[in-house]
DNA sequence: ACGTTTGGTATTTTT
DNA sequence: TACCAAACGT
């Protein structure tokens, strides 16, 4: 097979090309940040095409999100030639991968063939339902606990039986165990798998079934998993299973970025593996290319107080750059601004937005950088966060679509069963649930045949009607046509009509929502022809869906500021880095130190990867008090900032102190509006703003949207103008004050353009 | 059955 | 603060 590039061994130094073409046997590579990791994934599979020792699909290779396959995909693309791009290797995710054999083999795996796949939230409330049903509080055992602690058992690789003899004297864990079993019996009879079951299922179809096994171990004569150290023990099963006929397998990861241990991550994986491929090539990768030389001696100066790890120190032949920026701002909202200010003057010099990255610890940091940049008209993007899939409306139609796909789907049918309203009540539902289960018949047979059961007398006829749509609706569920089955959802099951009536509740935004549902279908059926030469079926559909993380959605500009929490920022570099809330509590997290040691190590971790980050340029913000869970509280510096030695530092003075705030209620000073200031009690006259104070205020002259700012309170949205008796009322949801509602008249309301 | 209110509680990171 | 669930009243 020939390339389009002529020599596979451009700009690689001698270890990145030993790395790319040892192609036989295990090969560990143990890759410091910024050293050249995807290029050595992309060049060896090049390499391996190029040198005919494999067919595309012989190719198996793993990564650790969507985007970075995308990435690896696109790049091997560009370097196949035209007629080759149909065999293309299998190139994603674990989750994905693993799942393409098990719809090979889905009852094997002890399925039916059109299971569906759960996400966090439809296991939620599954196991909701399990502790409902044996009668266990969710005060004593928060939802979230049993989901994390039955999510780490099957990574462990342990099925509730061997949990249950694990933790035998355990009182809490048993009752855990309980819960486990239930949970897995209904997610069998929903037909249904939850994000581990996926990669559990992989592994025992593997190894139950020596056939399957053996094909699949024929197949796949080249493996390469990205991100090792992020793999837990069930995955890394699989692949080694996996690789024993050819044997060879490529890991490359870095023990300094792992940083998902919370989620069952493994780093002794990558020293079990030298352990379990003693013949293994290891290879280091020690030459970082992305940073300035302060950004790294930092970075380095920082992991190195990590006891458990491989010392290494990652070297640069860049000179040493400018200073890592340690700014003191007074609280959130005084951060914003300074970044944005920050970014401002740096774009005058040259960088654009897309140059830029703020990064944080929590998702919940978004929103007053999300406020401040929309003010300052700077183009962002936020990522991760709740995705487009997994916001209510959105998953309401899904959820109709689910059940259209499959009438077992419990979680999805009694999502919509009263979605919109239709009088089906909440009585109604565990009556059908008891009745289900002491049938043996799954919950939506019994909604069908609800005249049969005496018990359901008096809903029989809307349970009827119910059932009718959705077999009605059935009859869309054609590939290639999921537009007419969406448009016949929107058009008989009334969710449409809800969600334009309750619309102004909302901003307006459910609407745009659910129609941008319908884009998303459009163009995966597009991709899906263009990419396979094949129509889009609905269970490619809602796999796509519930597997995709931030669903590439087309951007109108690629220009914008990335915004995102450190986890999403792994494998990423920008010339301008912000770390934001950089405090002790917040980052690191109160809730790691308190796991002990290994979860403050992993947070530093984090903190290595948000500095690594950086090409050009690193800030790193702290807040003297933060407002957290509605408390303002004051806060101190990171220790990850004492870490970073002071020769590197340039302490930027803060331009507010705290003894400026007091005397006013609002802080004026961090807003970053140009601000109408009262004068002797008078608002001042700005331009751009325009003041209604002179005449009698009318009701007329607002509509609900409108943008306002208030003297006390600041800028705010108008929720709701009404007649009280008489008297115009006017609420407003102000961005730092929340709701108020007062007298039009006297509220001095001043609209903003 | 449904809407509203209250009260309690949680907030780490993601496939 | 902001969200959710149970409790309450209709």
């Amino acid at each position: 097979m020939s390339l389009k590039s002529n020599n596979i061994a451009d700009n690689l130094n001698e270890e990145q090309l030993k790395a790319v073409t040892r192609t036989e046997g295990a090969v560990l590579v143990l890759a410091g940040a910024g050293s050249g990791k995807t290029r050595v994934l992309t060049r060896r599979i090049a390499y391996i095409l190029e040198q005919g020792l494999a067919r595309p699909s012989q190719i198996l290779a793993i990564t650790f999100t969507n985007k970075a396959a995308d990435q690896i995909k696109q790049r091997v693309y560009a370097l196949c030639e035209e007629d080759k791009k149909i065999y293309f290797p299998w190139i994603g995710t674990i989750h994905s991968c693993c799942l393409k054999m098990l719809r090979q083999y889905p009852e094997d795996a002890g399925y039916r063939n059109n299971f569906l796949i759960y996400d966090t939230d439809d296991k939620k409330s599954v196991i909701k339902n399990c502790m409902k049903q044996l009668n266990i509080s969710d005060k004593a055992f928060p939802v979230a606990y049993v989901a994390s602690e039955i999510s780490r058992a099957k990574d462990d690789l342990l099925g509730y039986k061997e949990y249950a003899a694990a933790n035998a004297n355990d009182f809490q864990k048993k009752a855990v165990a309980g819960i486990y079993e239930l949970y897995q019996i209904k997610m069998k009879e929903y037909n249904a798998m939850d994000f581990d079951d996926i990669i559990l299922n992989t592994y025992f179809l593997l190894k139950d079934n020596r056939h399957i096994l053996e094909y699949f171990q024929k197949i796949f004569k080249y493996i390469l998993i990205d991100e090792f150290q992020d793999t837990n023990i069930a995955q890394y099963r699989i692949f080694a299973m996996l690789s024993m006929k050819h044997k060879n397998l490529f890991v490359v990861g870095d023990d300094d970025q792992s940083i998902y241990g919370f989620r069952g991550a493994n780093v002794k994986n990558i020293l079990g593996f030298e352990k379990d491929f003693p013949d293994c090539t290891v290879i280091k990768l020690e030459t970082n290319y992305r940073s300035y030389a302060n950004i790294l001696t930092a970075a380095n100066a920082v992991i190195k107080n990590n006891v458990a790890r491989k010392s290494k120190t990652l070297k640069t032949s860049k000179p040493e750059g400018s200073r890592i920026n340690v700014y003191k701002a007074y609280n959130e909202l005084n951060e914003a601004v300074y970044v944005a200010n920050e970014i401002k003057k740096l774009m005058e010099k040259g960088y654009s937005c897309k140059d830029f990255a703020v990064l944080y610890r929590t998702n919940a940091q978004s929103r007053v950088f999300e406020r401040i940049f929309r003010e300052r008209g700077l183009n962002y993007r936020i990522f991760g966060g709740l995705s487009f899939f997994s916001r209510q409306e959105v998953k309401d139609v899904l959820a109709y679509m689910r059940v259209v796909f499959s009438t077992d789907d419990d979680a999805s049918l009694f999502r919509i069963i009263n979605q919109p309203k239709r009088g089906i009540g909440d009585t109604t539902v565990k009556r059908i649930q008891s009745i289900a289960a002491r049938e043996y018949l799954s919950s939506y047979e019994i909604v069908k045949n609800a005249d049969r059961y005496e018990q359901l007398s008096s809903a029989a006829e809307k349970l009827k009607a119910f059932s009718d749509m959705i077999e009605q609706l059935k009859e869309y569920n054609v590939p290639g046509q999921l537009e007419q089955l969406y448009d016949n959802i929107l058009k008989l099951t009334g969710i449409h009509e809800y969600y334009i009536s309750e619309d102004v509740n909302f901003g307006r935004e459910r609407v745009e929502n659910i129609k941008e549902l319908k884009s998303a279908i459009v163009t995966m059926n597009q991709s899906q022809q263009e990419d396979f030469g094949e129509l889009l079926s609905l269970e490619t559909f809602l796999e796509n869906v519930t597997l995709a993380t931030d669903a590439d959605k087309e951007e109108e500009s690629d220009d914008y500021i990335s915004i995102m929490t450190l986890h999403s920022a792994k494998g990423l570099e920008f010339r301008v880095v912000f770390l934001v809330g950089m405090e002790e509590g917040l980052f690191p997290s109160n809730l790691s130190m308190s796991e002990g040691a290994h979860g403050l190590e992993e947070e530093r971790r984090l903190c290595y990867v948000g500095i690594t980050r950086a090409m050009d340029i690193l800030y790193c913000i702290h807040a003297e008090e933060r407002t957290r869970y509605g408390k303002t509280e004051p806060c101190e510096q990171s220790r990850f900032l004492k870490e970073i030695p002071k020769e590197l530092i340039n302490s930027g003075k803060r331009a507010f102190s705290r003894r400026e705030k007091s005397g006013s209620s609002f802080d004026w000073f961090t807003s970053s509006q140009p601000v109408s200031v009262t004068k002797g009690g008078k608002p001042v006259n700005i331009p751009g703003l325009k003041t209604s104070t002179e005449a009698s205020v009318k009701k007329q002259d607002y509509s609900i949207g409108d943008r306002v700012m208030h003297k006390k309170y600041g800028e705010g949205s108008i929720k709701d103008l009404y007649d009280d008796n008489g008297m115009d009322i006017v609420e407003v949801n102000f961005d730092m004050a929340g709701v108020k509602r007062m007298v039009l008249e006297f509220a001095k309301l001043v609209k903003i353009q």
